[in-house]
DNA sequence: CTGAAAGCGCTTACAG
DNA sequence: CTGAAAGCGCTTACAG
C-alpha cells in the first residue's frame, strides 16, 4: 500500500523545503525558475497530488460551487456550468432536490450554512427572500438563483425569453394569423412567467398595429395534458387560431388536443413549442420551436455566480442562446 | 465577521474537552448520555457546523464520491444515485464529461487519481480496460462504470434491457406480425448493444415457434435520423412489419419514414420505442415504448458503488425498473 | 531567493 | 467516563 506522496516527500526527493514545493505549485512566493521547474519535475514524476482537504483547511477556500438542479433539467446545463466554473478554477458538486418550494429553499438554505462551498447556484426555483439571511449574503455563502419567485424578472434568461415569443407572434401576424392563444408553462419558473408576460404584452402592442387579438392564456405546467386540455377549452370557432405554447411538450399535447378536436394544421392551427426537443423534428407535422443552447444557459448562469464571487459588476449579456426554428406546426 | 464555531469553541462553552464534542458528533468514543445530549444542544445553539475539510484530513476519508455523465444524461439518474449516495453518509459531486471515449476514459482516470473520491460511478461509456491501473483498483479509487465498452454484459441493466424487446416481439408475433425490423442505438452504449442483441436472440428464438423472422438491423445511433433512414432503407414489399427502435427519438423518426414511404400505422407497420419520453404520449399515432424508472437506474447504479466500498458482494438485483406502455404506434 | 515553524479544525489512541 | 496531546498535509508570514 504505497501511500500517496505528500509535499514533504517532494522536497526530500527535491532537496528543496516543503516551502518550495507549496511555492513551485501554487505559483505564489518568490522561487527561481531552474527550482521551480526542477520541483515540478520531479512531483510529475513521483505523482504527486496535493491534498485538497489540507490545502482548504489551511486556504479556508474549498475552490468547491455547489449546483442546484431538479429532477427535469436538461443535463445539458450542468455541462455548461460545470465548464465556467473549472475554467475559473472551481470544481462542481450537483445536488439534485425535488419536493415543495419550501423543501428546496430549505435544503439550498442548509447548503449555504454548511459553509463547504464558495457559492451557490440554484437553477430550481427557490424562495430568494428566505435565502436572504445573514447565511447566505455578507459574511455567507453567495446563493445565486437563476429561477426564484422573486420579482427582479430583469434577469438575462427572463429578457432573453422575451424575444423568441414576440417574434413568434409578429411573424405569424405578419402571415395573416390574427387569433392567438398561449397555453403557459409553469408559473412557478422564471421562464414560465417571462414567456406568459412576453405573450401578453406583445399581443397588447400588436393590437391596434396589426388587429392581433388574443384568446386567453390558458395551462400552468409543462405538461402536454395542459395543452390539450386547453385545446379542448377552446370554443368551436376559435379557428383560425395561432397557439404559442410553453414549450414543447406542451405544444405536443395541444397538437393532440387539436387533432382530437378535428382541427388541421396549419391550416385551421398553428403551434409553436420551446426547447427544440429531439422528437419534435420528426413529429407529423414537425414542430416550430425555440433551439436553446442549453450548456450556454448554464454557462451565462454560472458566469453570474463566478462574477458576483469575485464582486465585480453585473454579468455580461452572454451569447445569445436562443434560435427559432419554423417547421410544419407553423407551415414552415 | 463571526468567524464559524470550531469543535474547540463549543468544547469551552459546554465546558468540556474538544474531544468530549467530536465523540458526542460522531458517536463514537465513550460518553454519558447526559453529556453527549448537553453538548449536542450547545452545538446546535452556536450553530456549529463540523469543518469537513479538517475532518476529512484526519480521517483520510473525504465522504465524497464522483459521478460521471454526460451530456445527454436524464438528471433523474442523478437524483437517484444521489439518493442512495446521501444515505450512505456520501456526498455526490457530478463531473459532466463529453469528447471522445479516450478523453472520457483519460479525465475518469485523472478523477481517480485526485484521491479526492472515494469512489466513481461513471454512467458514460469508457475504456474499462484502462481504468484496471492501480489507481483505479487495488489501492486507489474504485471505479464503477454503468455503461462500459468491456463484454461483462451481464450486468444487472444489461440483462434488465432483454426483457421488454423480449415482450414486444412475443407480444407482437402473436397478434400476427411476422416481419421484424430493429433500428439500433449507439453500440458504444451497453443499452444500445443490449437491446440489439436482445433482439436478435428474440427473433431467433421465436423463428421456428412462431414463424418471426428478420428483415434485419439497422441503425447505430440514438438519433431520428436513423430511424427515417431506416425505413428508407427498407424495400417496397417490406410491410406489414414491426419495428423494434432503440429508444423514442429512433421510434419518432421510424414514424416519420415510414409516412414518407408511405405506410400507414398501425396496418402496415407497427413501432417500440424506449424511454416513455414525455411528448411520445402526444404524439399521431401515440408511441408504445418502455417506461424507465431513472431514479431507480441510478439507485442501483449507485448501490453497486457502494456494495464495492463496502466490500460486500454483488449488488442485489433491485427493483424492476421497466414497464411497457402499449399506445397506438402498436395499434394499442 | 530559500527554509524552519506555526497553525488551519478535526479525530483518536492513550493516560487518567 | 473524560481530557491533553499528537498529527493529518498543506500554506504563509517571517527570518535568514
Amino acid at each position: 500500500m504505497p501511500k500517496p506522496p505528500t509535499s514533504h516527500d517532494v522536497a526530500r526527493a527535491a532537496g528543496v523545503s516543503q516551502a518550495a514545493v507549496s511555492y513551485a505549485l501554487t505559483g505564489r512566493g518568490t522561487l527561481s525558475a531552474a527550482t521551480r521547474e526542477h520541483v515540478l519535475r520531479v512531483a510529475e514524476s513521483m505523482g504527486y497530488r496535493p491534498n485538497l482537504a489540507a490545502r482548504s483547511m489551511r486556504t479556508r477556500r474549498s475552490g468547491r460551487l455547489a449546483v442546484v438542479t431538479g429532477a427535469t433539467l436538461s443535463s445539458k446545463v450542468l455541462t455548461g456550468a460545470a465548464e465556467v466554473a473549472e475554467a475559473a478554477g472551481y470544481a462542481t458538486e450537483t445536488h439534485a432536490i425535488d419536493g415543495t418550494v419550501e423543501h428546496r429553499t430549505a435544503r439550498v438554505r442548509d447548503l449555504a450554512a454548511s459553509r463547504q462551498y464558495e457559492g451557490i447556484l440554484t437553477l430550481v426555483p427557490v424562495l430568494s427572500d428566505e435565502l436572504d439571511t445573514p447565511a447566505s449574503s455578507e459574511d455567507g455563502t453567495p446563493v445565486v438563483a437563476e429561477a426564484t419567485f422573486d420579482e427582479q424578472m430583469r434577469s438575462l434568461g427572463t429578457l432573453a425569453d422575451a424575444r423568441p415569443i414576440e417574434e413568434f407572434v409578429a411573424t405569424l401576424a405578419a402571415r395573416g394569423w390574427h387569433r392567438f392563444v398561449h397555453v403557459a408553462g409553469s408559473s412557478q419558473y422564471a421562464s414560465g412567467r417571462a414567456r406568459r408576460d412576453a405573450y401578453i404584452a406583445t399581443v397588447e402592442r400588436l393590437a391596434t398595429e396589426s388587429g392581433v387579438t388574443s384568446l386567453g392564456v390558458f395551462g400552468g405546467a409543462w405538461t402536454g395534458e395542459a395543452g390539450r386540455s386547453a385545446m379542448h377549452d377552446l370554443p368551436d370557432d376559435a379557428p383560425p387560431v395561432a397557439v404559442i405554447a410553453g414549450n414543447d411538450v406542451v405544444a405536443a399535447g395541444v397538437l393532440r388536443g387539436a387533432a382530437e378536436r378535428g382541427w388541421t394544421v396549419p391550416d385551421d392551427l398553428v403551434v409553436t413549442g420551446w426547447d427544440d426537443a429531439e422528437i419534435g423534428a420528426f413529429m407529423s407535422p414537425s414542430l416550430t420551436t425555440v433551439a436553446v443552447d442549453f450548456p450556454e444557459a448554464g454557462r451565462n448562469a454560472m458566469r453570474r455566480l463566478i462574477t458576483r464571487l469575485r464582486g465585480e459588476a453585473g454579468p455580461g449579456t452572454g451569447a445569445p442562446i436562443h434560435r427559432i426554428v419554423w417547421r410544419e406546426s407553423t407551415g414552415g
